[in-house]
DNA sequence: AACGATGGGACAAAAAACGTCCCACCACTT
DNA sequence: AAGTGGTGGGACGTTTTTTGTCCCATCGTT
């Protein structure tokens, strides 16, 4: 039944929306007998005239009646309210939790998914869904994109193609390979986005991680530096959160620095920093790559993760994260990052 | 959970209309892989535009995909369009239904509530609110409108001042006095009507069945005489459909009354006549009240009735009903009637 | 190469929504 | 008893959206 109401949602896409204004309305007339019109309006912050076209319908529908001194709400309005009051509740939680995520860590924006892509696998499409949505409304004609690798941000791919119009978008992979699966690979993933949204790519063939003297060798490299000068114009940069531990697994790292992640209590890792749960960066390792002082250069940052699991990451990453942030993530890991910020306080 | 969808249905109407509709296209282009933005506004019988407008809805939801040599449905819609394959179905089921009887029995309308009168006590309430509309649609000024009684002609009473504008409605009670009930009287129905509407109402006290002498008498009467003129000028009338047997034993009729209703296989009662399945009228008791052949003169009738075992009653009136009847009833009595039907041929 | 479909762009016309008044009415307060 | 501040509903010019109807480049098929 949960499926019906996704599917609903799917095929009527504004009826969230409208649902929560009118429940609002109605709810509102509820606890405030007598109310009028324009008193209303004030209260639910809306227009006059589009508050008394809602009313009209939920007069139409029986929903409330009109008294001499104002409105009330009938007993068919009662059960309405009832009924939908878990749905709604499900809903407008994201919504606040968005807002207040958007204002505790001055984020440009903040989407929150339902569900929890740990657990359901629909959620992971939404947050590839939503994360596409944002490539096409903030990329410009010509803009360079740089992708990182994980499942997450391969998740985007299936949805590039329905949302971005052609642009001549350029995508570059803005780390080297980590782990084995091909498909998550960042190289992988720059050259899937750009056969969906019809553009090109440009790839990076090296390990992440180098040792000093390796690093120092390959940096000369033409093709190589020519892929760091790509970072420096870098338009829009898509990455997702890393959690420390699961990252230094990945990267094959030795016994010490999985020792000092812990030691020093990482719980986030991002472009080759470890940050703990205050969010300052304890470790550094040499990552090719674009670097986190480069991101601050880029017009827009999404920021793409979701999971329970995920939650300390990510609220580890937000306390430094740039003002043109873009955060998407699922109500699973939302709901954990708030309850991560009430214990700290 | 049904509830939910109901409550649903009440404060977002126009999402019903929204979701056939969408759902209709999304199948027409799973049915036929490939069709243009042309072909399927002829198919689903709408303007090039508007399909336009749904489609583009429907690609950015991700539901279906834009090929070179048409659209084709995505693995998302497929899932979306098996969910909701179930509640559509049950939907449009009742305007297919509505539309069925419509022309097989020549009326103005047919509207089908969804659900059963007789088991959920909403599906009168949705009765009571569709046949209300109807009446603020069909009536204009100065009408004079007159009403039977029983439990689904009251229940239209509470949703008459949310729907009907002031515009000086003359509500004459049909028939005299049946049974005890004096709140599904219709003298006090006009009146209810009346208050509610802030019309006048026109009263008639008199039992409904009299003897002849009793009728010969009380016809003379300028009170009566004056109320039976009033039935030649009505415009609109509001009745319900009574089961043959029920109407008789509220009538107290006598036992070989009831012998005669029963040998002659009577199933519906209206205005005094007893009709058998065909639809014949096999039987008639003197009533006051308007006349069936006043009826005809009737711009609007509005012809109320909901529950399965009012079905073969409702059917056998349909069966001499005049074109300009505007039959509501509910999901209920709707498939039994379309059962009835299919046992005939 | 030609045809017939495709989707998408464009634009004037029609329709709906909106902002913003006024007005009559009613329930309180003064 | 008069005044005041609220109520809903009507009205109307303006703005925004929707609609109908083209054209056009493109692609697959004939």
């Amino acid at each position: 039944m949960e499926q019906l109401l996704t599917a609903q949602q799917k095929l009527l896409p504004e009826m969230t929306t409208l649902l929560q204004k009118r429940f609002r309305l109605l709810m509102t007339i509820q606890l405030s007998v007598g109310i009028g019109r324009r008193a209303l309006s004030e209260i639910v912050h809306s227009t006059e005239r589009e508050t008394r076209r809602e009313l009209d319908i939920l007069r139409a529908q029986g929903l409330i009646q009109v008294l001499a001194n104002g409105m009330e709400i009938t007993h068919e309005g009662n059960i309405v309210l009832e009924t939908l009051k878990d749905l709604v509740h499900e809903w407008s939680g994201l919504y606040d939790m968005e807002k207040q995520l958007e204002k505790t860590f001055k984020l440009a924006r903040v989407i929150i998914v339902p569900g929890d892509s740990e657990i359901e696998t629909p959620a992971k499409s939404l947050i590839g869904q939503e994360a596409a949505k944002q490539l096409e409304l903030l990329s410009k004609d010509q803009d360079t994109v740089a992708v990182t690798g994980g499942s997450t941000i391969a998740a985007i791919a299936n949805h590039i193609s329905v949302h971005i119009k052609p642009k001549s978008l350029v995508f570059v992979a803005a780390r080297g390979g980590i782990g084995e699966n091909v498909e998550l690979q960042a190289n992988h993933i720059a050259s899937a986005f750009a056969t969906q949204a019809s553009g090109t790519s440009r790839t990076l063939y090296l390990p992440d991680h180098l040792s000093e003297t390796a690093y120092k060798t390959m940096i000369k490299e033409p093709v190589i530096k020519e892929m760091m000068d790509l970072y420096d114009k870098t338009n829009i940069v898509i990455h997702g959160i890393g959690d420390a531990k699961e990252m230094a697994r990945r990267r094959n790292s030795g016994n010490e620095e999985v020792d000092i992640i812990l030691q020093k209590q990482a719980v986030g890792e991002a472009f080759g920093y470890y940050f703990n749960e205050q969010g300052k960066a304890v470790h550094r390792i040499r990552t090719v790559g674009i670097q986190l002082k480069q991101l601050k250069h880029a017009r827009h940052l999404l920021a793409v993760a979701g999971g329970a699991s995920k939650a300390s990451a990510i609220l580890s990453y937000l306390k430094h994260a740039p003002p043109q942030t873009v955060l998407i993530t699922d109500g699973g890991a939302a709901k954990k990052i708030t309850q991560l910020m009430i214990n700290e306080n």
